[in-house]
DNA sequence: CCCTTTTCACCTAGGTGGTAAGAT
DNA sequence: ATCTTACCACCTAGGTGAAAAGGG
């Protein structure tokens, strides 16, 4: 898909207001939003005493080295274009609700239902692409790749990971913002950014899959999940 | 150890002038360089087909994705203080040439013994440190570390790796740059930058290990080697 | 019953020195 | 004889969904 649009189009710095984004690996994102994606939420991170209700035989050891957060499969990749090559830029990502529901799966009719009011919000975080910030045209020589986000459902994740609650809906948001070097550029920053949202990459957060067919596809296209593969229908 | 010397005194900036870089792993550096460290040095990269002399199977496949070239073994890491943590550096390595020799490993006497003079000089490259650039408080909250750094042989390299001729000593370098914000920061430029210079972490550029106990050490000391290990010394 | 957490085998990706063959 | 290269088994590091166990 091509470009979002920012919210309001009151005046935006120059340096921005040309910019866009065009979406990679659209046809796979389509093809997981035809079918509803589910993205998987861990809660488990760095292990620390409070949480080892159950946990005897760990307690005391040294704490993992790895962490089991969760990425997105697809990874949230874009080409961007219409920046300045000399300006600097900050991108990142965050996620609004999409509504104030909870879901669950039913699976007799393989589809989702409301089942009430959205649970609390969880913390609002943004996630900075760690390249930033760069230089304009650093951020347009290749696509840009979100591949280090990683999601959890630990409401007190001090990991600095992307928080959502299981089983609600979820839209992913791309911001590129100018790094302003005016002395007083706070007075600007509303003018400094601009955001790019593609419906085809919203999904469901989730703990463990519920539509088979989306397992399906994730084991199809991931490459990490090679494993689980049968034959070879398409190499 | 502590802290090399800026080449001459004269007038550095003041947001280099307290800088202060401590080496990590001094004391395996020094059990190597007691030894007579020695740095692994490939040609291989990219794979085009003028190289394919011996190598008709290969001809007209698609080119292999992994890159064959070396890191250093010790890793060079610093401790850096003494920087404005609101001033943005750049930091970067490079490697002289520490004498005007060739040498060859007498395995009689277990020595290196000079060979005649140097070959002709390997293009001067340089490293950056894939952070760069970045706050003096970024750089100063945690080792700063050199791993991305990776070591060639091939005086046609374009990669960007650092080029060495094997069989030449060389003194691994330090700099640490002030991103000068001013208009004219070309004409400072001598006054912004320290560098560093640790004489432990000198070493001779090999294609293959010479001295046996540098393999050893190696096996012992580096993770990636732990499948030539014997017993378990040391755990 | 519905949802979450833990553990596991199996992958991708890439950093080691050994070894044998190749080059000069 | 000396140095270089290509390929290999064996590691580290970490991203997968399956399956079983846990919890309300």
């Amino acid at each position: 898909g091509w470009a979002g649009e920012g919210p309001g189009a009151g005046g935006k710095n120059r340096r921005v207001c040309h910019a866009t984004a065009r979406l990679e690996m659209g046809n796979l994102w389509e093809e997981f939003n035809r079918l509803g994606t589910e993205m998987i939420v861990t809660k488990a991170g760095r292990w620390v005493p409070e949480w080892g209700r159950g946990c005897a035989k760990r307690r005391g050891q040294p704490l993992p080295t790895k962490s089991p957060h969760r990425r997105m499969f697809p990874t949230f990749q874009v080409k961007l274009s219409g920046l300045d090559p000399l300006a600097d830029y900050v991108l990142l990502m965050d996620f609004i609700p999409l509504d104030d529901k909870r879901y669950r799966y039913a699976f007799h009719s393989s589809s989702w239902l409301a089942a009430g009011r959205a649970d609390p919000a969880a913390p609002g975080r943004v996630h900075f692409h760690p390249d930033s910030p760069a230089k304009g045209a650093q951020w347009m020589r290749q696509i840009v790749s979100f591949d280090k986000l990683k999601l959890t459902n630990n409401l007190l994740d001090d990991n600095g990971h992307i928080i959502l609650n299981s089983m609600h809906r979820y839209q992913p948001r791309f911001h590129v913002v100018f790094v302003d070097p005016r002395r007083d550029s706070e007075r600007f920053a509303h003018q400094n950014f601009k955001s790019f949202s593609f419906p085809e990459t919203q999904f469901m957060a989730v703990t463990a899959y519920q539509n088979h067919r989306i397992t399906q596809l994730k084991i199809a296209s991931n490459p990490f999940a090679k494993g689980f593969r049968d034959g070879d229908p398409e190499p």
